[in-house]
DNA sequence: CGTCCACGTCTAC
DNA sequence: TAGACCTGGACGG
């Protein structure tokens, strides 16, 4: 689920699931949870959606009493709206049901008001999300890379003295501060289009870069030889659209099938690349050249296969459970539980 | 059965 | 810079 393309396409299907839903009651916790209760009882209201990089908010916005026939709002009613500041952790995601289809692990539900209830669930089999009512995006995350590009861009280059971008680049990215919406995959990808060595100097790759990005409307002019057009400020921002627009068929957890995500995917997880652990413990993967400020050991990931004439090599670990997925055998491969 | 791994933060030494 | 926080799928014995 949960990088910034994932965290959009779930305030998309919010949007699109709860149109003309009306709501109504308790929000309902569920008992495991150590998240905070959702103090908001309405009779009816509405739910709609944000997303900022990695956070999506809910607004649940109480309908006037006229359009529902009951009178103004009695005790204990919420009046005025409320914003809910979602995280995801490594596997939240949002589902509308039924209400005896409520999955495992739905954390925070709320209800319709139809005589078989429907119920938008927050579900999160990990825990690792967590939500903020009358919350607010977070103050230290940076702008979204994909729909606060400008002020992103401005961000970064505007503070490339801070003692963050001594890091490798790779690790910057997954910097929130600076880069909000990129995760694991996303990094691997955008470096590998870029064929940027993951442990350089992310300072030594972004001094220089135009505020201006040179690579809009045709500016590039003599620089479309490049077939990647652009810098890795600027595809930090294409690369995430990318997947936005793959999930045209609609973000549906119940029916997607992550073929067309894996076929996407260039590098993350894909047989033959190389991959090793960064200095936070996250893997990550790429191509080539890893780059002076890179660990020692790294790993070349295949997939076990029959001819191991291949089986020589300084690998550690030679278990890759994913082949490029243009492959001709059944997509029956590992899927990201996207 | 067991070990390893996973799309991410958090806070504590 | 380590763990901590969690569940569950893949794979090994």
């Amino acid at each position: 689920m949960p990088e910034g393309p994932e965290l959009h396409l779930a305030s998309l299907y919010v949007n699109k699931m709860c149109d003309g839903m009306v709501f109504g009651g308790t929000v309902i916790k569920s008992e495991v949870s150590k998240c905070p209760e959702v103090a908001f009882t309405c009779d009816s209201y509405r739910i709609t959606a944000t997303s900022r990089g990695k956070e999506v908010k809910l607004t649940l916005t109480p309908m006037k009493s006229d359009d529902d026939g009951n009178r103004r709002s009695k005790g204990g009613q919420a009046d005025q709206h409320m914003d809910i500041v979602f995280r995801f952790g490594m596997s939240g995601y949002f589902r509308f049901t039924s209400e005896e289809e409520v999955p495992k692990h739905a954390h925070l539900r709320f209800y319709t008001k139809e005589k078989p209830r429907r119920v938008l669930s927050f579900v999160d089999t990990r825990r690792f999300g967590s939500w903020q009512p009358n919350g607010t995006w977070q103050p230290d995350r940076g702008p979204c890379i994909m729909f606060e590009y400008k002020s992103f861009r401005e961000n970064v280059l505007s503070h490339l003295s801070d003692r963050a971008f001594d890091r490798p680049i790779c690790e910057v990215l997954l910097n929130q501060k600076y880069f909000n919406g990129i995760g694991n995959y996303l990094r691997a990808e955008i470096l590998y289009r870029l064929n940027i060595p993951p442990f350089v100097c992310a300072r030594d790759v972004l001094e220089g870069l135009q505020l201006e990005d040179e690579f809009e409307n045709g500016k590039a002019k003599k620089k479309a030889i490049k077939r990647e057009a652009g810098d890795v400020l600027r595809l930090s921002h294409t690369v995430p659209l990318e997947v936005v627009n793959l999930g045209g068929k609609g973000y549906d957890p119940e029916k997607m099938d992550y073929s067309a995500f894996e076929a996407w995917l260039r590098c993350y997880y894909v047989d033959g690349m190389k991959s090793v652990r960064d200095h936070n413990g996250r893997t990550m993967w790429f191509k080539g050249d890893p780059g002076p400020m890179a660990p020692k050991v790294v790993s070349k990931r295949r997939k076990a296969e029959k001819t191991q004439e291949e089986t020589q090599q300084s690998e550690t670990k030679s278990t890759a459970r994913r082949k490029k997925s243009n492959s001709v055998e059944p997509a029956a491969g590992k899927h990201l539980g996207l």
